[in-house]
DNA sequence: CAATGATGTTAATCCAGATTAACTTCCTTT
DNA sequence: AAAGGAAGTTAATCTGGATTAACATCATTG
């Protein structure tokens, strides 16, 4: 009996939602997600794009199983792998390589995270926005413009600025 | 034969340095770290202050073995306890609960990660900084305010005029 | 105890990016 | 093909926080 379940979601619809516990750790099979968190003002702020094969989930709420800070909700119809947090703790005590692979995976998530954090402090918007170019090229086109904005921590305006100076200078 | 060796460092030493390869996993036994990026203006940029309990190291450097985006530095005399990369990975094989206790730090620290990419963009510094000082409060009293400022990511002015108005106000 | 360096403050000026608002495409759906 | 909504653009104005610079305080160390 498998412990992983696949799941269809249509675009719009929420696989976590601010509030809620997030009971299940999340592998996108396919289709593409974001998580963001509803600010006191109403504000939308993108900490995450998952496309097909990343992992996704709202962690904090997931390891100690408290209410969300987050919400992910698909920006495409999507497909994905769902596993439960008991179910998955006990595959990690069944299976120790399978948990080597999960710490290998948040290690390099914390890693990023850490860099991301200085990028946001050290760079201005438009070089924010040039890196995230070239990291995630893939992303960049399926997204709508005002959720990259968002995810750079730059409003929508400012974004469209930034491309229209770009497509200037060459 | 213990891989774990306690090491004692001067306040103002490193304990890594950006461009080499951060060989070690860092406990603070004792003492104060700060871990920071140099960006191409010479500006410090500090993403984590360890002290006693923590673990510190830069991570990227760490699990690829390659050159360190990061330095961490002394700001005390401190006594760390440190373990070699390929120790630690052979200890993760032997130990399964080793593992996964690493594991659910790593888990801790990325969703702390994400908390703090979304309340950099979504709170003013005066917020930031109000909801560090409930935090970390040990922290405030032991790190000098510029280093603080940098941090949470304002000036070291700015933090001088955010405290200079919350006097004012009570 | 001078002197030097590290830390913190205050105030004036400046600017990157936010806000507001009006307008334009371009989809959808009927 | 009209109508409504999502997405993107442009430009004017505004502001949180940066920059600059002068000064104050306090530890160290020679």
């Amino acid at each position: 009996m498998s412990k992983v379940k696949a799941r269809k979601f249509l675009k719009g619809q929420f696989v976590v939602q601010q509030g809620d516990v997030c009971k299940t750790e999340n592998f996108v099979l396919s289709g593409c997600l974001k998580t963001f968190h509803i600010d006191h003002e109403g504000q939308e702020h993108i900490v995450m794009l998952a496309i097909e094969n990343w992992w996704t989930s709202d962690l904090g709420s997931y390891i100690n199983q408290t209410p969300a800070d987050f919400n992910v909700q698909c920006l495409e119809n999507s497909e994905v792998a769902q596993i439960l947090y008991e179910d998955l703790e006990r595959l990690f005590v069944e299976i120790p390589k399978l948990e080597r692979f999960f710490r290998i995976i948040i290690q390099k998530a914390f890693a990023a995270a850490q860099k991301r954090i200085v990028n946001n402090f050290s760079l201005p918007a438009k070089e924010r926005y040039l890196k995230f170019r070239e990291q995630y090229p893939q992303i960049e086109q399926r997204v709508p413009q005002y959720m990259i904005a968002s995810y750079l921590g730059m409003t929508k305006e400012f974004l469209s600025k930034i491309r229209s100076q770009l497509i200037e200078e060459q």
